[in-house]
DNA sequence: ATTGAAAAATTATCAGG
DNA sequence: CCTGATAATTTTTCAAT
């Protein structure tokens, strides 16, 4: 259940088949999902275990709505800066990491340097995000992207 | 276990940190998560099947390393389109629902129309889901953006 | 690496306050 | 709505193949 695999696991069908299984319903019994799979308990066992341990499988989640939990607007954010050194890096990154309505940050190729996703309860509280991050870090451009609808979502990976 | 409830649900102070435990870990016991929270058993199983039903858990399921699974390249794809009418949207919809390389999909206020989030294999891959989309609704403009690198990706809302 | 069984732990139910 | 006990199910271990 510890390392971070940065590389392709190998993995056979029966594994594939066991990571569909518990993308889709973690709260399955084993035996359940050792029926679907065509196997039996223990070797699915083992291999839920061993793919835990590989780093395949990072966690066990549930997902809410965010609509009932309050958090109705998602922003995408695109960011731009002029700075490029190792501490502007650092205090932008810690600024991502200690705010829990940041979902989601991705460093980009191209014109645009960054991505970021956020979930809040509406427009004021992304403005204050916003302010919160200007006065940390010094940044070029800024475009948020307000999303009206949310067409697809899932956690689920093709395997 | 049903309802898509569209609103903010009702829930006091014991509902929310049930929701963050379970959030941060969905394997635990019920035991640890009652001792955690500062209740007992009983009356978390209770509230847990509530939240089920009112549709604020959604679902419960494993987060999977992108990278093991091979599913390396992450994309963000910015579309503008001139085609308003419904039928264009529907099969726009239909085509990133049926495509399971896109997770995320949402229709924007503003001058872009969508952003939709990609994790494939390579740059080939995306150039094939690309064509395959273009092949099938017309588009005006699409940028897209490169991941390089994952800042931050959580799947746990703030309750 | 899988089978089948047995032990340990957990989840789900329920009477009573 | 909570407490504590009980029943049902599931997880985990393990000997044998």
């Amino acid at each position: 259940m510890r390392e971070r695999s940065e590389t392709k696991a190998r993995m056979d069908l029966l594994d594939r088949k066991i990571l569909i299984e518990l993308q889709d319903d973690a709260s399955q019994s084993l035996d359940d999902i050792a029926r679907k799979v065509g196997s039996s308990k223990t070797p699915v066992w083992n291999r839920i275990r061993k793919l835990k341990d590989a780093g395949v499988i990072r966690r066990q989640t549930v997902v809410l709505d965010p609509a009932a939990v309050g958090l109705d607007t998602c922003f995408f954010v695109l960011i731009r800066t002029s700075e490029h050194e190792a501490g502007w890096q650092q205090r932008f990154l810690a600024a991502l990491q200690s705010r829990p309505e940041v979902l989601e940050a991705h460093r980009l190729a191209g014109e645009i340097d960054y991505i970021v996703k956020l979930r809040v309860s509406d427009a004021r509280a992304y403005d204050a995000f916003y302010q919160a991050l200007i006065a940390e870090v010094k940044i070029y451009n800024v475009t948020a992207l307000l999303s009206m609808e949310e067409l697809k979502s899932t956690t689920i990976l093709p395997v």
